[in-house]
DNA sequence: TCAAGAATACGTCAATCACG
DNA sequence: CGTGATTGACGTATTCTTGA
């Protein structure tokens, strides 16, 4: 991206930013969704679910906090302390009010993973390529990748390696790299291995089961040059010695990090959506429910105070 | 049609929570 | 208490909308 486009782009989302501040005045469900949540936080205690009538008093309180001027990020960081997360307040939520729907444990597993992965002997670790292909490691050692989109038989492809052991229970560790440097997709695999895609299907090895068909198939083999930018290969801790080593290990651990986290925020966001979905939901039926109440009262008060006008 | 702005999504960091 | 999970904040990228 150029310079020039950079600085479009924060101009344009600073922009953004003061828009939201006086969306929060204007009180649109969606946008204050975060500041209202915040706000919860510190009013109501880390673990109480946030009520319709908290709603009001933060969407009060943060015209007078709007009025001092408190924007500044450090404080509001001070301020914000955290709230339970959306699976937490949703299910808390679903248990007091019948209909709304619950954030099932580990569901976007279930939701990501196309069935025909899913059905297999319950992998240990399931990760999805660039291209959008999924890649299984079961527990032994085998290697299940299929392609969303394509039906159970076409899209699945099981390698079991034959030149590894079992790894050990919670040791398993897969990279993949977008495209190495001959344009074909490489995956990492315990054992310092890489299960690389053929680009043409009549090579594959015949150490490892070939796919049928059009199929994409995939060979184990030890990576002959080097890693691409920013995958580090898994060693052992006991075989660490020197600092390069240890460089690499440090950065093959961040790059985990930051893949687990990556997810993490993926998930994040999808439940917060989930959740402000929800309130909205929420806030639709109460007002229709208010609205009714109101008008029963009109009806009411009109039976039990006719007009005397004598 | 095109540029500007708005909306949305993503990746990362850091703080905090929850659990063993 | 250590560690993994969660989420707010922030910066950036991409896509959509809108007005000239």
């Amino acid at each position: 991206m150029s310079k020039c486009g950079r600085k479009k782009y924060i101009k344009t989302n600073l922009r953004q930013m003061e828009t939201l501040d006086c969306q929060q005045d204007g009180g649109v469900p969606g946008s204050v969704a975060e500041s209202e949540s915040a706000h919860l936080q510190a009013q109501t205690g880390p673990n109480s679910a946030p009520t319709l009538a908290q709603v009001v008093a933060v969407a009060e309180a943060d015209d007078s906090a709007e009025s001092e001027g408190v924007t500044d990020s450090q404080k509001r960081r001070e301020i914000l302390s955290r709230r339970p997360s959306y699976r937490k307040i949703l299910n808390e939520l679903s248990s007091d009010v019948p209909g709304v729907p619950k954030i099932e444990e580990e569901k976007s597993e279930e939701e990501g993973v196309p069935p025909h992965v899913a059905a297999m002997a319950v992998p240990t670790s399931i990760y999805q390529t660039s291209t959008g292909q999924y890649i299984a490691i079961a527990q032994g050692g085998a290697i299940q990748i299929s392609t969303p989109g394509s039906d159970g038989v076409q899209g699945l492809q099981a390698l079991t390696m034959t030149n590894s052991g079992a790894p050990p229970p919670g040791a398993t560790i897969v990279q993949y790299a977008a495209q190495s440097a001959d344009g074909t997709q490489q995956f990492f695999v315990p054992g310092s291995q890489v299960v690389v895609q053929d680009e043409e299907t009549e090579l594959a090895p015949s150490h490892m089961a070939a796919a049928t068909g059009d199929m994409p198939t995939y060979q184990i083999r030890a990576p002959a040059t080097a890693l691409p930018q920013g995958v580090v290969m898994a060693a052992s801790p006991g075989s660490l010695h020197s600092p390069q080593q240890l460089a690499e290990e440090a950065t093959r651990k961040r790059e985990l990090r930051l893949m687990k986290n990556r997810e993490a925020a993926k998930e994040c966001r999808r439940r917060k959506k989930e959740y402000v979905k929800c309130l909205e939901s929420r806030v639709a039926v109460l007002e229709v429910q208010n609205k009714k109440l109101i008008e029963e009262l009109e009806t009411l008060k009109d039976i039990c105070s006719p007009k005397t006008d004598v």
